[in-house]
DNA sequence: TCGGAAGTGTTGACGTGACAACGAGCGCGG
DNA sequence: CCGCGCTCGTTGTCACGTCAACACTTCCGA
């Protein structure tokens, strides 16, 4: 196997480098809320879903995290309050208590002006709309 | 602050579920050698170094981590046998060992098939470009 | 009805990373 | 010479994430 040639590795330090500037997005979440991103993840993930209520095994669907990281997770933030569980038939029930969407809420316009920040206003619109587009060819 | 325009989201999920896709290069390199994506990043500053032996603190700069990281990770990569080091005047001097050259070796092309089948391949070499330079824009 | 397979969730161990507190050496002005 | 600040590196603590092992249901076929 070959080394990466030069156009090679600088796409790749390109890629890492952008990586680094938008990791800025959750360092300043965190900074302004308290939330850290797997926080915010779940609690938009339950904040999206009618009623606040998600089945565990479908969170883990949606997040496609591995059942033991959300089994960790949900303890941390249910210690912390930002979500209550109960048994359900076959399964477990996560619930947004009232702390988790009043974190929800503050969180949630702190993150968009970030993201816009870091990503949507360093290009103009038909680049945004050209990136996409690449992106979407890597997945 | 208003909530990101359907835009301004599917821009910010198509970067996620493409960051979700590049991970791949990372885990291929650990299940193929057993070294983490820090065990690559610090062998491969050490080997590009002339003589393969840096300052810590200038890996500290290389890197961009912060002292304490370096300090654990050098520590874990140490007790491994990747990396030895020794007090110099003034700070300390890390240097790679055989098997530090050996695992660098071993992972390198492991890493630059990794990158050209979830990156560069992904894209003809038009847009491969295109796609650096926006994200350079991002930075 | 029994027994195993599949799905769901928990736990413990361990590597990793951020932050804060600490301590050793160095240099420079009083 | 003292003391102050600076850089350098280490340590402890805690949050996070993966893996493997385990426990509990549910369900389905022999």
């Amino acid at each position: 196997m070959q080394p990466l040639t030069a156009e090679e590795q600088s796409l790749w330090d390109a890629w890492r480098a952008a990586s680094d500037a938008l990791s800025q997005v959750s360092t300043e979440v965190t900074a302004a809320t308290g939330l850290s991103e797997p926080d915010f993840e779940v609690l938009t993930r339950l904040q999206e879903s009618a009623g606040g209520v998600l089945r565990q095994s479908e969170l883990c669907a949606i997040t496609g995290w591995h059942r033991s990281r959300l089994s960790h997770h949900l303890r941390r933030m249910a210690e912390r309050g930002l979500v209550s569980r109960a048994e359900v038939p076959g399964g477990a029930e996560v619930r947004l208590t009232t702390m988790g969407r009043a974190a929800t809420a503050r969180a949630r316009p702190v993150h968009a002006d970030a993201v816009r920040r870091h990503l949507v206003q360093a290009l103009p619109a038909r680049d945004r709309r050209r990136l996409e587009e690449l992106l979407r060819r890597l997945v």
